[in-house]
RNA sequence: UGGGGUGUCGACAAGCGGUAAGUCACAGGACUUUGGCUCCUGCAUUCGGAGGUUCGAAUCCUCCCACCCCAGCCA
């Protein structure tokens, strides 16, 4: 076995496993499981899991497998097992040849369950759904034996056959286990171990009519798979006597399950079930939509698969509640775009200048540089002209304090190109609204730089009026107002808290020339505005869309945050 | 009132009997052709509470308190 690779800090499990190793507890090996249930689209708190599975087994020079819990066909559907398999792989992490499926082993869990028959450890009941609920108890109170408990073992095997064979209706019984209806921990009461269930199943057809329960095929999954580490979340951890119970009675090999706690995140809900409320009530687009945090979202949206892993590294593995602050994330997503994406210049909401004592004709190409922080991504050509556009929350005709760009006859910075004047302001007559600068520039400050060494207090960023690209461009927030929708008490709940800001569309926004061809997907700084990505679903050659991905830090704002906080 | 689990800074999270890491957030400052990046500085005399053991406790013991999960023929 091969050391871990890297050098981060041991969390519990990590140090369970290593410990394991350390005392040869599975002759050497590390087999891990993510065991996803082909119900729904993975999320972040998914990548947690993934990053936890996958990277201890690539860290102790182990397996993980990839296996879909597939006993449920009523809700199972392949798309999502494709989309699982997709967003998995574009993490980065590789089964291998370990792609199974729980449904793979229905035959050998029949088999098992009728050696738990014959070893009168199970039995069939016929009680209905709502007696099962009546005999088993309160939390507080024992439950009561079924009275079927007691059928002999030739009477199990045989209703069982039958059972399978499709002799009676869907709920009319059930296979339970035979274990303590008195034990405080309600999963021991005999708990269901196969129901019967017409429906039919995206891989098996209609080869079955009862399926087998979680707690039953989960255990036994791993069993069969020789998974030495069982790694799930905290609200299983009542459910590891039944894990253990189940396979003591069989006598098969053994994996160790280990619990920890499932991410939460401010400013957004992690549960399928909410997130697929958001689908079905038109709040978002749907399960791919970039303010979804969902993997395909946050695809979408922009986030490189290493930003999401880095994250999973860092919030650490524990056993307690957390809910961690989405700002975390924003700063790993910040750091990771900030070292790699190209910069480039991009006015959302332009106004135009026209700067005066620029030649008519005039184009000149300036010399930008795509990345400060990677001088090997090199330089590119803009075109400068006479006519520009800029930033509208770039210029103000009352500067307040403390705002250092363009108002009327100040001199500021334009990226890359020459120090502008503004020198008047032209106002649409009926609305008084700003239409139109007009500045001059100093041409001796070509480059940006003023050879007598004066200074300007901003730099703005521009694009040329005539070369502009035109772009519609999706501004994203968070999905939520308030840092936890599920503490909402509105009767509407969670949904009451959503933001109603969380998108705002931008149609006429002025790219540089350089981003006519940007391809689906690719990633850019807008300087001084953020990431933003090509729409991978909505961009045409000729119409592109792109998608915010996370503001820049923004000094200024808070500056006036605080501005107005004081009055 | 049963069973299981958890409590260390606003948020994550180290620490495992030798005197509270780190990160995010926040607040200052330096630098700056992105009010970006980077860099400095500050930010728990205290570890849910109360007792106890010990020369010494967040770490060990006792009691208490708070929060989370469990009554699907879902996973």
């Amino acid at each position: 076995m091969t050391a871990p690779a890297t050098t981060r800090a041991a969390d519990f499990i990590r140090t369970i496993v290593a410990e394991d190793l350390r005392t040869n507890k599975w002759g050497g090996r590390v087999v891990t499981r993510f065991p996803p249930e082909p119900n729904g689209y993975l999320h972040i708190g998914h990548a947690k899991s993934i990053c936890l599975n996958f990277g201890i087994a690539e860290e102790f020079g182990g397996a993980c497998h990839l296996r879909f819990d597939d006993t449920n066909p009523s809700k199972e559907d392949t798309e999502y097992i494709e989309s699982i398999q997709e967003d998995v792989r574009w993490l980065g992490f590789d089964w291998g040849e370990n792609l199974f499926y729980a449904s793979d082993y229905f035959d050998r869990l029949y088999a098992y369950a009728v050696q738990l028959i014959k070893k009168g450890k199970a039995y069939v009941c016929d009680l209905s759904q709502e007696e099962i609920r009546e005999y088993r108890g309160t939390l507080t109170e024992p439950g009561r034996e079924s009275p079927y408990r007691g059928r002999s073992v030739e009477e199990n095997l045989d209703l069982f056959e039958r059972m399978r064979a499709g002799e009676f209706p869907d709920g009319s019984r059930v296979l339970r286990a035979k274990i303590d209806m008195a034990s405080g921990n309600l999963n021991m009461r005999d708990p269901v171990l196969y129901r019967i269930l017409r429906a039919k199943h995206h891989r098996t057809g209609d080869k079955w009519c009862i399926y087998p329960m979680y707690d039953y095929t989960h255990c036994l999954s791993d069993s069969i798979e020789g998974v030495t580490h069982s790694i799930c979340t905290m609200e299983f951890e009542d459910h590891r006597p039944l894990y253990d119970w189940v396979l003591d009675e069989l006598g098969v090999y053994h994996p160790q399950q280990i619990e920890f706690a499932r991410l939460n995140l401010t400013h957004t809900v992690l549960s399928k079930r909410r997130l697929l409320e958001l689908v079905e009530g038109g709040h978002v687009t749907g399960w791919d939509d970039p303010r979804m945090p969902t993997l395909s979202g946050l695809r979408r949206r922009g986030y490189p698969p290493e930003a999401i892993r880095r994250f999973c590294e860092r919030i650490g593995v524990a056993k307690r509640d957390s809910m961690v602050d989405i700002a975390l994330l924003e700063h790993i997503l910040r750091e990771d775009l900030n070292r790699r994406v190209p910069r480039v210049m991009g006015v959302l909401r332009p106004l135009r200048v026209v700067i005066e004592n620029y030649p008519e004709d005039r184009i000149e190409e300036m010399e930008c540089v795509n990345n400060p922080e990677d001088p090997a991504m090199g330089v590119r050509k803009v075109p400068f002209s006479r006519e520009i556009y800029i930033e509208r929350e770039d210029f103000r005709e009352e500067p307040p304090r403390k705002f250092y760009r363009l108002a009327p006859g100040r001199e500021v910075r334009l990226r890359y190109a020459y120090f502008i004047k503004c020198v008047d302001v032209v106002k649409d007559d009926k609305t008084g609204e700003v239409i139109e600068l007009r500045c001059t520039y100093d041409p001796e400050t070509r480059g940006g730089d003023a050879p007598d060494g004066r200074k300007v207090k901003a730099t703005l960023h521009w694009v040329s009026a005539p070369r502009a690209v035109e772009a519609e461009v999706r501004l994203y927030d968070h999905l939520f107002a308030q840092p936890n929708p599920n503490e909402a008490t509105d009767e509407k709940g969670f949904k009451a808290c959503l933001n109603p800001n969380s998108l705002a569309v931008l149609t006429s926004c002025r790219l540089e020339p350089s981003l006519r061809e940007a391809r689906p997907g690719s990633r850019f700084q807008f300087e001084r505005q953020g990431y933003f990505c090509v729409d991978s679903r909505d961009s045409r050659p000729g119409a592109l869309v792109f998608n915010r991905t996370v503001t820049l830090r923004d000094t200024w704002a808070r500056v006036q945050k605080a501005q107005k906080k004081q009055g």
